[in-house]
RNA sequence: GGGCGCGUAGCUCAGUGGGAGAGCGCUCGCUUCACACGCGAGAGGUCGCUGGUUCGAGCCCAGCCGUGCCCACCA
């Protein structure tokens, strides 16, 4: 008991490295598997990268899935928080590349064996940061049962799916054209795909007619890219230019004759209404090209330089370089008609920052409009649930529209591909195929491949093994809206389509979390915090310091309060950072290990853990907790976890220390027996009811109560039943009420703080059980005067007054300013309520209850008046 | 171009039809024996603007202004 002696202030740095430790050395986060997925809990964490470290997204994501978990596992409920670290083939292998080249080596010099295997190695020196930092959260993943994506184990998964996707047709490999990243020199999926908003300049160029008579004029923002055109399109109603469509033009530079064509796509509004049509380097033209017939042209290689067949002295050139040379030429030949500055969105690779080069590649693809209709079913069908509502939406409306999805990367580190081929040949299959002579494809699976069988490939799939049939499908998924798409819709396929079940019921969508500026929180931006630094005190960024927050370093806030300050400020939209709510978690922590220390050590260590309300405030305070607890639960149910902590905050802030404690301090004092059953009762259930929020701070606490033994995370008995008892509150609302209206007055009339006042209670009840804190805590005693002397003042309160009789104490003048000024109040109220009354519309057709609750409310402020 | 949000106290945000709220910040007071990371009492808002529906609108409807995000093949 020393520690609680001593400790006036609640010391996370100190408490949670220890606690955190108790819990790993307890093998509560692991539990056997047994039983059926239906009793069972279970969550698939978001893949955290294995190479990354802990953001901000993360804190809030596992302080979320952590509170869902731990609240079931209390319960008693088999739960299980599914671990696993994501490959992550693109980020991973730029990190090491990046490091090789700083090792005066390169990539290729190294060759893909040896590359991978420094991957590895990489991999096993600066992995598993981002677990440590989990644990530090106070995250109760099963760390005993950790997964990699490119675990043996899991590789089988990921090429069983392959190869029975492959055999059913839905994979294929073919020529197309795809977003070429430029900067990791492979294709990427429309989804790693993002528009930039960039200012080019717009060139008009001049196409000869073949006739020789005049030209058409086309606009275009990549004049290198003309040296592939095939066509040229206008719109079939473009009076300008219907009597050319069927006679060509000669592609300038080249030579080639160039078929003019009626398209509807083209908008004979923009531009000069004629298009030059170019498949091989735009996606929109590629369209065009398919449905006229027409060939496709590469200029621009993977390495983004020009290739046959541009123009021998093109080739060799980067695509920029080349767009000049081609400028320069056209103007001397005078074709450039005019330029323009253009102001458009132009697509990027969120990967490597570079801008998308569309060019046609052959790669590996997955059809997807048969897999998404059990998918677009169950989220129609409200088996998959989403939170909020109304990403059900937007995920329907782009699974709807769902084109097939590039596979293929040309990386090294990943799956690779289980392709080999030897000449015309073909074997795809989980084993090399026998024989000699085959080489296999050298490219490896899109990372979100291996991660959308996550929730079952974790577990063991696709051996039928126990912890499969205990924990899928899950019952959970946590995530912000940015991997919706990428993730969430292609685990919901795969999971139906591998497993023949949902992968989880219920989808909650959370906040992202922006700086107190509103950018999103960025490294490079400087908008960025790492919430180690808001967990164990470190750097606060400039951005950071405003809003009335000092500058220099974070103090050390500790988990819980950021888990709780993140709750706190997490909604169905995006919110910006706000320290505030770190800092008022931290003092709720405070608070908690204060109150638990006036308990504890007021109630000694033999103290019974009967419950035994003997007065009013007893019953009070365990209908309030009751309530607490329903309300929690509630809100938590609904996935609404701001207003759960706000409501845990609002709870051991104001009913129990606030009031209970301060209620039953005599009594405490006095040290009656039933009062510690009590206490202990009221202290330990909302200890487990703050438990999944705050997790340290009250296991820590629990560590200290009498008779408790093992841990809080485990779970104690809810020894609650409905206590619902609405005389208990309404007598403890009349009592807050008057004790707050007295020490209003008497702040008001100057009285001293310390001074206890003479006074006598007038009113007509209500006050039986009460009046005695009533004097306590509003520093008044209640005598009749026995020389028949008068009150002074009279304090309005529910049901009455509270009378003041002339002290030294009293400054009657200011006494008299404050009552003038309650009853201006007053009469302003009573005219409001009178003017309500008084309108024949309001009383006619305004529910009876509301009226009637106006009513009351006049009778009771005219007594108020009538008492001053 | 389509879709989804947001605009309430100095700051960050609750509040979705019947008397405007919280935390922080600010003012005043308090070494009250759990906590000064505390306690008590206050000040502070024409709820973006304009119209409408209603007995009654921060809340419902329409328009406007401002602002953020998602999706989309206008060169």
């Amino acid at each position: 008991m020393s520690d609680l002696e001593s400790k006036t202030r609640y010391d996370p740095s100190e408490v949670e490295p220890r606690i955190a430790q108790r819990w790993l050395d307890s093998g509560l986060f692991h539990p056997e598997p047994a039983g059926a997925p239906s009793e069972n809990y279970s969550i698939a964490i978001p893949l955290p990268n294995v190479t990354g470290v802990l953001h901000m997204g993360h804190a809030l994501n596992n302080s979320i899935q952590d509170c869902l978990i731990r609240r079931q596992r209390m319960r008693g409920v088999r739960a299980k928080w599914i671990l696993g670290t994501d490959h992550a083939g693109i980020g991973t292998q730029i990190q090491v590349e990046r490091a090789v080249v700083r090792e005066g080596t390169s990539r290729e010099e190294l060759g893909r064996e040896a590359f991978v295997e420094r991957v590895w190695a990489w991999r096993d020196e600066y992995g598993g940061q981002i677990i440590e930092q989990l644990k530090r959260l106070g995250a109760s993943l099963d760390y005993e049962d950790e997964r990699f994506t490119l675990d043996e184990g899991y590789a089988r998964a990921v090429q069983d799916v392959f190869v029975a996707l492959y055999n059913k047709g839905y994979i294929y490999r073919d020529r197309y054209l795809v977003n070429w990243d430029p900067g990791m020199g492979s294709a990427i999926s429309d989804l790693e795909v993002e528009q930039r908003e960039v200012t080019d300049t717009l060139y008009y160029i001049d196409y000869p007619l073949v006739t020789g008579s005049g030209s058409v004029t086309i606009a275009t923002v990549r004049p290198e890219t003309m040296l592939a055109d095939v066509a040229i399109a206008v719109h079939p109603d473009d009076d300008r230019y219907r009597r050319l469509v069927g006679e060509k033009a000669v592609l300038p530079l080249v030579g080639r004759k160039l078929k003019i064509i009626a398209d509807e796509y083209v908008k004979p509004d923009f531009g000069t209404g004629a298009l030059k049509i170019t498949p091989g380097h735009d996606p929109a033209d590629f369209d065009i090209g398919q449905r006229h017939g027409l060939p496709q042209i590469s200029v621009i290689g993977e390495d983004g330089r020009m290739i046959e067949p541009a123009p021998e002295r093109f080739v060799g050139m980067t695509a920029l370089e080349c767009r000049d040379a081609v400028v320069a030429e056209l103007r001397e030949q005078g074709l450039i008609n005019r330029t323009e500055e253009y102001l458009h969105e132009v697509p990027y690779s969120q990967r490597s920052g570079e801008r998308i080069e569309p060019l046609i590649s052959l790669q590996w693809f997955m059809r997807m409009d048969e897999l998404v209709k059990p998918a677009i079913d169950v989220v129609n069908s409200g088996h998959v649930r989403l939170w909020p509502e109304n990403y059900k939406r937007v995920y329907l409306s782009w699974m709807e529209n769902i084109r097939p999805w590039t596979i293929s990367r040309q990386l090294w580190w990943g799956h690779q591909i289980p392709v080999w081929y030897r000449g015309d040949e073909r074997y795809v299959g989980t084993e090399p195929p026998p024989g000699d002579g085959w080489t296999r494809d050298p490219d490896v699976l899109d990372t979100w491949f291996s991660s959308g069988l996550f929730p079952f490939a974790a577990l063991g799939w696709p051996e039928e093994t126990p912890a499969l049939q205990a924990f899928y499908p899950t019952d959970a998924l946590v995530t912000a809206r940015d991997i919706i798409f990428l993730w969430v819709a292609r685990m919901v396929m795969l999971g139906i389509e591998f497993t023949g079940q949902i992968p989880f019921t219920d989808v909650y969508v959370h906040s992202i979390i922006q700086a107190p500026d509103g950018r999103r929180m960025s490294k490079s931006l400087g908008t960025g915090i790492d919430p180690m630094d808001l967990i164990e005190g470190g750097p606060r960024p400039p951005v950071f310091a405003q809003g009335g927050q000092p500058a220099g370093d974070f103090p050390a806030y500790g988990a819980d309060a950021v888990r709780w300050g993140l709750l706190a400020m997490s909604s169905a939209q995006d919110v910006k950072f706000a320290e505030d709510k770190v800092a008022q978690a931290q003092q709720l922590t405070n608070k908690l290990w204060n109150a638990s220390r006036l308990i504890l050590l007021g109630v000694g260590e033999d103290a019974r853990a009967a419950i035994s309300p003997r007065t009013v405030e007893d019953r009070w305070i365990l209908a309030r907790l009751e309530r607490a607890k329903a309300d929690t639960s509630a809100r938590i149910d609904r996935f609404d976890f701001s207003h759960a902590a706000l409501g845990l905050y609002d709870f051991v802030y104001g009913d129990l220390c606030d009031w209970y404690l301060e209620l039953v301090k005599p009594r405490l004092r006095a040290g009656e027996p039933e009062l510690a059953g009590t206490l202990l009762h009221v202290l330990t259930q909302t200890l487990a009811l703050v438990h999944p929020v705050m997790p340290f701070v009250t296991e820590e606490i629990y560590s200290y109560v009498p008779g408790a033994d093992g841990l809080l995370a485990a779970g104690i008995p809810d020894v609650g039943e409905t206590r619902d008892d609405a005389a208990a509150e309404a007598a403890i609302m009349r009592l807050i009420e008057a004790v707050q209206a007295l020490r209003a007055w008497r702040d008001q009339a100057g009285v001293r703080p310390g001074a206890t006042l003479p006074a006598r209670l007038t009113v007509s009840g209500g006050y039986e059980d009460t009046a005695e804190h009533l004097q306590r805590l509003a520093r008044v005693a209640f005598a009749e005067p026995d020389d028949g002397e008068q009150p002074v003042a009279s304090v309005p309160i529910q049901g009455g007054a509270v009378e003041i009789f002339p002290s030294g104490e009293l400054d009657l003048e200011a006494a008299g300013r404050k009552v003038a000024a309650r009853r201006e109040q007053l009469e302003a109220e009573i005219q409001r309520a009178e003017r309500k009354l008084s309108n024949d519309g309001f009383v006619a057709k305004a529910p009876k209850d509301v009226v009637d609750a106006e009513r009351d409310k006049l009778t009771r402020l005219r007594e108020e008046l009538a008492a001053l």
